[in-house]
DNA sequence: AAAGCGGTCAACCGCTTTAGT
DNA sequence: GACTAAAGCGGTTGACCGCTT
């Protein structure tokens, strides 16, 4: 007779923080035969932990393209600008950060910017602009590092030990996170980097990004409350504002994987992971 | 030197949503 | 439509660390 799910009895779960023993198991597994269903992810790799465990594990810090260090002036005026007009959705929030994830910010926020914000009352008028100058800031070749080999990923408690940036937490913000996929870099005619929009932003396929559709259609305004910030756009007008917005693709040369090209809309918030398998080694490069 | 304190962040908890049957 | 499992999400907790006293 089987037993009800209520009934069935419940394997111990191992709780608290990953050792690096873990951490590679749950890495190699995914890696290799993508996480499929969560749930049977601990007993495919032996990991005394439950399947939501390792997914929060491996969305939070183990996934590939991932950020770390600290947040930039931009991000954190993305954050504040968003916060203020979605709330506290921080997983829409973390869409509009590629390589943050939505735990990160939520920290983040109420670490830092919670008390920031609630002195800053002005600022409003700035969102766009931060927001639009943070992709063109994302391109700045001192921000891009490759993904480092997952074996060189720091664990949790050597990040405590050892934070993966080297400037203290309250030092100057100027300084750029690091990127474990590679971004791309343009420069426009004075040599100021840009991200690669331009004709591919003006092709409405493109536009897949839900705030970027929003702002480009007057659907933001009813969407939040009748009230935008930053550039006008509600007449729907797209083609030079919206290319200024942002648009960029990531290319990955999968030596392993088919052998093909992969384009990935960058902003998307589409987790790359999870769409195909990872062969162990992934060439990215630069796509000018 | 050590106790106290506050800040940060990884991880857990519980609720909601979504998908499958 | 009801039920179940899985996934997603936001709030909260607790370990750890550095600074202050």
């Amino acid at each position: 007779m089987a037993l009800k799910s209520s009934e069935r009895p419940k394997p111990k779960h191992r709780k608290g923080l990953w050792s690096p023993e873990e951490d590679q198991r749950l890495r190699n597994y995914v890696l290799k035969h993508g996480h499929g269903c969560w749930s049977s992810v601990p007993i495919n790799t032996g990991l005394q932990r439950n399947g939501k465990s390792c997914r929060l594990r491996w969305i939070n810090y183990l996934r590939p393209g991932l950020k770390r260090g600290m947040f930039t002036v931009e991000e954190e005026e993305i954050i504040l600008s968003l916060h203020r007009l979605i709330g506290n959705k921080w997983s829409q929030i973390a869409k509009h950060l590629p390589g943050r994830t939505d735990n990160e910010i939520k920290n983040h926020w109420h670490s830092y910017l919670k008390k920031r914000g609630a002195n800053k009352t002005e600022s409003s008028s700035s969102s766009l602009d931060a927001y639009h100058h943070a992709q063109s800031q994302c391109t700045n070749s001192d921000n891009v590092e490759s993904s480092p080999p997952p074996d060189q990923i720091p664990t949790s408690k050597e990040r405590k030990e050892k934070p993966s940036f080297d400037l203290p937490r309250d030092g100057p913000r100027s300084f750029l996170p690091k990127v474990f996929f590679a971004e791309w870099l343009n420069q426009d005619d004075q040599g100021n980097d840009v991200p690669n929009y331009g004709a591919a932003f003006d092709d409405r396929s493109n536009l897949q990004d839900p705030l970027v559709h929003d702002l480009c259609t007057s659907d933001f305004r009813n969407s939040y409350g009748g009230e935008y910030v930053g550039n006008d756009l509600s007449n729907g007008s797209v083609s030079a504002s919206a290319s200024d917005m942002y648009s960029s693709q990531l290319k990955l040369e999968m030596d392993q994987v088919s052998g093909g090209d992969y384009y990935l809309d960058y902003f998307s918030g589409d987790d790359i992971c999870s769409q195909f398998n990872m062969g162990s080694d992934v060439n990215v490069t630069m796509y000018t």
